[in-house]
Parts: C-alpha cells; structure tokens; sequence
RNA sequence: GCUCGGGUGGCGAAAUGGCAGACGCAGGGGACUUAAAAUCCCCAGGGGGCAACCCCAUGCGGGUUCGAUUCCCGCCCCGAGCACCA
C-alpha cells in the first residue's frame, strides 16, 4: 500500500478485513472487567437497504462506543435485524415474493452496508428476529407472560384496515386513515390477546423519575409520562332517582360537583337500558347504532359537534342533593375512567359545548377571586390557579384547589366518593391477524381452554405457506391451514386448534438486547449471570418514533422478567439518548417525498470515514442537520491534512520540535474540548475543534509526533479505518482501539497571555492583551492607555467599573 | 386545540449572561501551472467613511442588566408528537 497518499477503499478494505480475523470488537462476555453495553436500535432490513438517515443514528451510536473504547471500558456493541412484520408482509405480496426469501436477501445488503460503514460491531452476536432460534424464545416471553396472568383474551372493538386487512394500533390510525396504506379504517370486534401493561402503569411511571434507575433524554421521559397520562380524582357516586341503580363517575374536579348538572354515559355503558325510560328508548337504541358503526377513529378524533341523547333517566346529585338528568354521548369514553362523567358545563370545555348545544343547565361554581358578582359564563372557566367557591353551600370562598380534597372528604364521609388515581395507558393488544410474525404458542381446547404449548416444544414454527395473503375473515391465513391448524391438545389430548393470531413486532424488539449477550446458548434464552455482568443498557441511542411505544414495552417486558427472578435489573436501560433526524430539502427523508439518499454511492466516492465524518459534522447529533452533499468535501480535505502530517511525523528524519506554548495551550485545549463535546454528543463541535488544532498546526508547520498522536486518537471515533491506518503508520502494531484516550493538562489549557475585551456603556471598544494572573488594575491602566477606550472616557465620569478576569472589563460611564 | 423542540450570514452551523457568526460548504481575489484540476495564501453579515473608526444586525414587540442570541413577559412563523383522558 502506497504511504503517500490516502486511498479509503484500499483502507477501509484492509481494515474490516482485520477487524474480524482478530475478533477486535468480540469483547469477552463472562470475563469483561469494565462491561459497557452500547446499544443501539436494530433495523427492520427493508429492500431499499440502508439510508441515510439509518447511517447517521448507526455512525453516531457507534462514536460513541469507540470512545468509551479507549475510555478503556470492554464495550459490546451487538447489531441485528427487526424482520417480522407487516412492512416486510406487505412488501412481500407487492413484489410477489415470499417473505421467507425476501427477508433473507436484505438482511445480506444491510449487513454488507452495516460493515461497510466501518461500525463497531459484535458480529459473531447478530441475529434476525425471524430466525427459529430467536422467536422460540419470543414465544417463551408470551408464555412467562401468560404464566403470571399478564396475557388475556378479550373481545374488544378494534380498528380495522380493509386495505391491509388487518387490526391496527390507536397509533397506527393517522386522521381516520391506516398509516399505511391509507385506507379508511373501521371498527370490528374481534378477540384478541393482550398484555396487563396497565398493572405495571404506577411503576413505569415512578422510575422515569427515579434517576439512580433512569437517565434519559428529557423529551423521551416526557412523552412517556404523557402516554402513561397519570391524573388524580375521585370516583363519586350518583344515585339513579327513583331505584338502586347507582352511577359512577370518574372526575379529576371534585371541587365542581355543585356545578354539575347532568350526566353522560358512553353510548356503550352497561346502565344505559336500566336507565333509560320508555319514551326515549327508540331514539336511544338508534343514538347507540349509530356509536357502534363510527369507527374509533372517527369517534376519538372526527368532527368535534357533541352529538348525543337523552336517557329520560335522572340521578341525585350527592353535594346538592338535586335531581339531574342522565344523557348518552360519544365523546364520553367507555376505556376511559368509569366509561361516564359529571358534566360541569361551567368548568368544561367540551360540557359547555355539549350543554350550549342541548340547552341544559350552565350554574357556576368556581370563580376569580375578586369578582364581587361572578358575571354569566360565555366560556366554561376552567383555571384554578387563584379561585375561589360559589354556589357551593359551606365551601364556598374556599379557594378552589384546597376544595378538591376538602369536597372528596365530605362526600367520603357520605359515602358517594372515593379519591382515585386513573391512569390513561391502555393494555398491549399483541395479536396480528397476519402471516409474518411468531406464531402465538396457544393451543385451544373445547376442554381444557386456552392451553400453553409447553416450553419444551417451542418453537411453534411458522409453516412455510404460499398463499400467506390475508383475506377479509379478520382470521390469520394460517388458519386456512389444516395440517398446521389442527393439533392435540398438550392437556387432555383431544383434537384442538392452534392460536392462529401472531404476534406484534414490537414484542420481538422488546426483549431482543437480553438475547444479543445470550446468543450462543440454545438451551435458554439469556443467562442471568451473563446478563448481570451486562445489563441494565450502559447507553442506548434510537430514534425519538419509539419514545412511547417500543420503549414502553421493552421496560414492561423486562420489569416482568424482573419480577420473575429471571432478569437482575428492573429498568433496561441506563441511559437513552434520542437522536436528531437527517433533513433532505426542508423535509424529512422518505421515499414518498423522493429524497431518500442512499449511502452506498458516497461511500464508494468518498470512503466511509469521511462520509461518518460528515454526517457527524453537519449538525447537532441530538438535533439531526441539513443533508447536502455539496458539504462532504471539507471532511474529506480535513483527513487529507492530518494524512499529511501523519505522513510528516512518522518520518524519522522529522526530529521533534520545541513545542511553542500557544500551540502546546491549543493541544490540551483540543483535547479538553474533544472529550467535553463527545461526552455530550456533540460531535459537530468536537471534529470542529480538531480541525482549529489541525489549521493551527499547519499554520506552525508543526506535526510533532506526540500531538498528531492524540490527533489520530480523537479522530478514531468519526474515522476508525483511517485511524487505524495513521496508527499503524506512525508504528503501532496494536489496534488504535486498544489505545488509551488522550488527556490533557488542565494548567495548559490557559494561555499566559489573554487578550480581553474593553467595553463602555456596554459597547466594546478594544481589546487589550494581558497577562493571565493580570489584576483589575492592570487592566484599567492598559484599558487607559487605549486610544478609542481614552477616546470614549473623555469627559464622562466613571461611575462604575465590572471586571470579569480574563474575559473583560467594562466602564460604565455618565 | 394541547405539549415539546426550533427560528442567527448565500448555506450547514457555533457561542447558554461577557469581543455574535468558531468550524465547514459555496463565493470572490491572488500564487503555482502552457492550461485546468488539486493544493496554498488573502477577502468575505449589512450600511457609511480615503482612513482611524462609526452605525445597524441573532423571527417581531416590550422588560431585567453595566452588558442579552442566551434570562423574563407578549406575539408571529416552522417542525415533531399527542389528540374529546373527564
């Protein structure tokens, strides 16, 4: 290889190569004296192959496990692919290719793209989440799951996609329409599996705050917080008039109960018949018709008019002791709370609406404090902050936030209310009506019920059909499957059906860091004591798409196993740290909008170091940048320079110089500011220092070998081939890798003389150089004896004078 | 509608109370070359001035401060997420 000039290709080959014949990034596992598990989220392997995008969070992950590399932790940095699912089903059946074979073909592009892009990786640990040997143990989760009463059937109305002709997710609805393929979405009702996550929502909540546990990117904690939606109230209790029927409501403003001046029950609450009186009864069964054909999406976020009937029926008021009529409306909803409310139209939003529109009664009950006479609402009024009681018998004048607690007790004491905590987070529904997941190991019995496939006989395999396309039945096709379909009941013996539902995607991904540590054992699916050694998740790095839901399942599914002795830690991750996204012409990459760019092409022009460096110097990693290609030549010019100057200092005749003392303060300020920025995932500003330290460098025309040294270590994150190539050339026969971070002298990192700045009135008017130990007085003199500083103290009178040592120093004048 | 980000040169950006625009791209001028590429040097927010210098400038408007891109209040715009959660 020639040593003159730099050649990626030849580099960067060369070092892959070498890599895995020396098992460089195979840390040992059960020996590993400082483990620093560096995660980052798999890929779902798509036929485009990698973008952009995916090489910016991977290169950006994979800097920073290097740099606690040669922090001198044993870093594991596994990679695997996410392949179930209906993305690949779908791109399946487009392209009329069975996802068995497709799936197998981009899992090798994005491995040749994932190597060729120069990552850190554990190979010898990858997987796919379809391979037999993986979802075995993904079905062993559903079954610890189902062991602990965690997994139930339930029937339940569902969104469903007649254009993906499956169930989708609330999250997977985008304004009425399948995220997918854009088909209207509508309801049905069919049964499926689901996971008790809301046992755990106190818990989950808890730890986000809990920092000895979690430490995590604050807007990530937030939308966590907001999706488990924790609120507190009470429950209070409505006597029906005139029977002993008694209606619940769930309200988080007890403090309003005197306002409250109806009822309203979702359409679909279990009271609405006992409640309604004859007279109203056809226009209530047609009011719930027509609840029960809107889909949920319409429901939930359709047309805001507050539509909705009478019932005829009336309850009692508990605190006024007043008869209230009792209403159906479906923007009252039965997953929510009691599935009925206390409408307080004075004090809600969508009550006033509901009580403008149906003409019932607005009374107010909280007020600003000093409105002397409370004017009529034309707006419900909802703070709370200063208010005070009206209209409220013995509470009233009492501020409104102290009411709460005082009306929930008296009402306690009447025994028509119950302080309660609600939260919003729903249970997981894992079932998918599909092909291309693991199938969900239960088998059904007339007998026995739902009975688990014992953990001895897994994997359920999924049998390799070819008309995998799901019709219109809402049941998977594997269900058109008798030899499959059909099968003894592991209880009782007697002819049974196999469960024909998969599983959800997301419980592949919520368990797969336990297997990567794991995955040369074949008789379990993750060894505690290995796992003690590596877990929690030292940092895990992804995307902030996956704040909510992967996240949320991925610490639920592990608090499981924790509580089942089979996991040491309760939280998988230490530290996330959410990335930025890659912008492509003001608008995020995707293929719909054309301006996916794909990687291969610059890494073959330009060599994968520099297209790394570039990504990383575009922009805030945690804020993501602007991709255009016209900027990766400066990167490229910047390993040109340092191949130089490696080249300059290996050679022998290159005698080392006296080190001046600025360029001595800038080394040790680089390094200083290198570490600081990579700490904080601030690589745009990191590689921006080295290239100040390399300009001042050659400037000097220095290339000592001591600093181009550290050079060539800060540069080894963002650049490994190139690193590893400058190393061995400046004669190391080890792997830079193995090498020990540079460090710097604080002492050096001040230049001895500063030049500071002089302001008047706020306005700099020079600048003066000092010593560094230099006094205010010394200052003020050379300040002085500044003709624009002189100019601009001319007959004024000094009043004040701020001395901000080593930075400025400012007048402040008449 | 609510929540969270963000708005700084021609462009990507930096600076989190102390010289706004580091670093890089694109641009202009020069050196080298028969020429070009590459490389190197210089210039470069806007305006005024021969110049020393001066004024304006970090989405808009106010405020705090000797000093504000940074902190506070109000508004506008862009992006992301949530969406009748009682």
């Amino acid at each position: 290889m020639s040593t003159s000039e730099y050649s990626p290709s030849e580099v960067e080959a060369k070092w892959q190569a070498r890599w895995i014949a020396e098992r460089t990034n195979e840390p040992d596992l059960d020996r590993a004296a400082r483990p620093y598990y560096n995660l980052m989220m798999f890929p779902y392997p798509s036929a485009e192959g990698l973008h952009v995008g995916n090489l910016f969070a991977f290169t950006g992950a994979d800097v920073f496990g290097r740099f606690r590399r040669m922090q001198g932790w044993n870093v594991f940095e596994p990679i695997g692919f996410d392949a179930f699912g209906i993305h690949s089903e779908n791109f399946a059946l487009k392209v009329g290719m069975h996802p068995a074979d497709l799936i197998p073909r981009n899992i090798e592009n994005f491995t040749r793209q994932l190597r060729s892009m120069g990552g850190m990786y554990a190979w010898e640990h990858a997987f796919s989440t379809t391979d037999p040997e993986y979802y075995r143990w993904t079905q062993w989760v559903f079954l610890q799951l189902f062991k602990r009463g965690l997994a139930y059937q339930k029937n339940g109305a569902v969104n469903w996609c007649p254009g993906c002709k499956t169930v989708l997710s609330n999250e997977q609805v985008i304004a009425g329409e399948c995220e997918r393929c854009g088909s209207p979405v509508e309801q049905r009702v069919l049964e499926q599996w689901y996971f008790r996550i809301t046992d755990y929502a106190a818990r989950l909540l808890a730890n986000l705050d809990d920092p000895a546990k979690m430490d995590w990117s604050a807007s990530t904690t937030l939308a966590q917080k907001n999706w488990i939606g924790r609120s507190e109230g009470a429950e209070l209790s409505f006597a029906a008039a005139g029977g002993d029927t008694v209606v619940t409501v769930y309200t988080t403003r007890p403090d309003t109960v005197f306002g409250a001046t109806f009822l309203v029950l979702a359409p679909e609450h279990p009271l609405v018949d006992a409640l309604t009186t004859d007279p109203h009864r056809a226009a209530v069964a047609a009011y719930r018709a027509q609840a029960a054909a809107k889909d949920l999406t319409a429901r939930r976020i359709g047309d805001r008019e507050k539509s909705g009937v009478a019932t005829g029926g009336m309850a009692i008021n508990p605190a006024t002791g007043e008869p209230v009529p009792v209403w159906i409306a479906d923007y009252v909803l039965m997953e929510y709370g009691t599935g009925a409310i206390m409408a307080v139209p004075g004090h809600d939003e969508r009550d006033f609406a509901f009580a403008t529109t149906h003409a019932l009664p607005i009374v107010r009950v909280v007020a600003p404090v000093g409105d002397a006479e409370p004017a009529p609402l034309t707006e419900a009024f909802t703070d709370l902050g200063t208010a005070r009681m009206v209209n409220s018998a013995q509470f009233d004048g009492m501020p409104a936030d102290e009411a709460k607690q005082a009306i929930t007790n008296w009402l306690e004491g009447e025994g028509a209310a119950e302080a309660k905590v609600q939260f919003r987070l729903y249970d997981w529904c894992i079932s998918r009506q599909r092909y291309w997941g693991p199938p969900i190991p239960i088998i059904h019995c007339d007998d026995c019920g739902a009975v688990p496939v014992p953990e001895d006989q897994l994997p359920v395999l999924l049998p390799r059909i070819e008309d995998f396309r799901p019709d219109d039945s809402g049941v998977s096709p594997l269900a058109r499957h008798a030899e499959w379909y059909f099968v003894d009941c592991p209880e009782c013996g007697r002819k049974a059906r196999r469960e024909t539902d998969v599983s959800d995607t997301f419980l592949d991904s919520a368990w797969y860091f336990l297997r990567y540590p794991c995955t040369d054992m074949h008789d379990r699916p993750f060894d505690r004591a290995r796992l003690d050694r590596w877990m929690p998740v030292a940092r895990y790095i992804g995307g902030n798409e996956h704040a909510v839901l992967h996240l949320l399942y991925a610490r639920f599914i592990t608090m499981v196993l924790h509580d089942a002795g089979l996991v040491g830690t309760e939280e998988p991750f230490r530290e996330f740290r959410a990335h930025g996204l890659i912008i492509k012409d003001g608008a995020k990459m995707s293929k719909s909008r054309g301006n996916v760019v794909n990687p291969d092409e610059y890494i073959t022009k330009w060599g994968a170091d520099t297209f790394r460096t570039y990504l990383m110097f575009l922009g805030p990693f945690q804020e993501g940048g602007d991709f255009r290609d016209a900027g990766i030549s400066g990167p490229r010019r910047y390993l040109d320079k340092v191949w130089d100057m490696v080249t300059t200092a290996a050679d022998p005749d290159c005698r080392d110089a006296e080190i001046r003392r600025d360029v001595m303060v800038k080394w040790n300020q680089t390094i200083k500011k290198v570490t600081e920025a990579v700490e904080g995932l601030h690589y745009n500003t990191a590689i921006a220092a080295q290239m100040e330290l390399v300009g001042l460098l050659r400037e000097q025309q220095c290339a000592e070998h001591g600093i181009v040294t550290d050079l060539v270590k800060m540069i080894a994150p963002f650049a490994p081939h190139f690193a590893e190539e400058c190393w061995e050339r400046l004669g190391h026969r080890s792997s830079v890798f193995d090498a020990s971070w540079p460090t710097w002298d604080e002492a050096l990192t001040v230049d001895d003389v500063l030049t500071v700045a002089v302001q008047v009135n706020g306005r700099t008017r020079a600048t003066v150089t000092l010593a560094r130990d230099a006094s205010e007085d010394d200052a003020r003199n050379a300040a002085m004896a500044d003709a624009s500083v002189a100019r601009h103290l001319a007959d004024r009178e000094i009043r004040k004078v701020i001395w901000v040592p080593g930075r400025m120093l400012s007048f402040v004048v008449t």
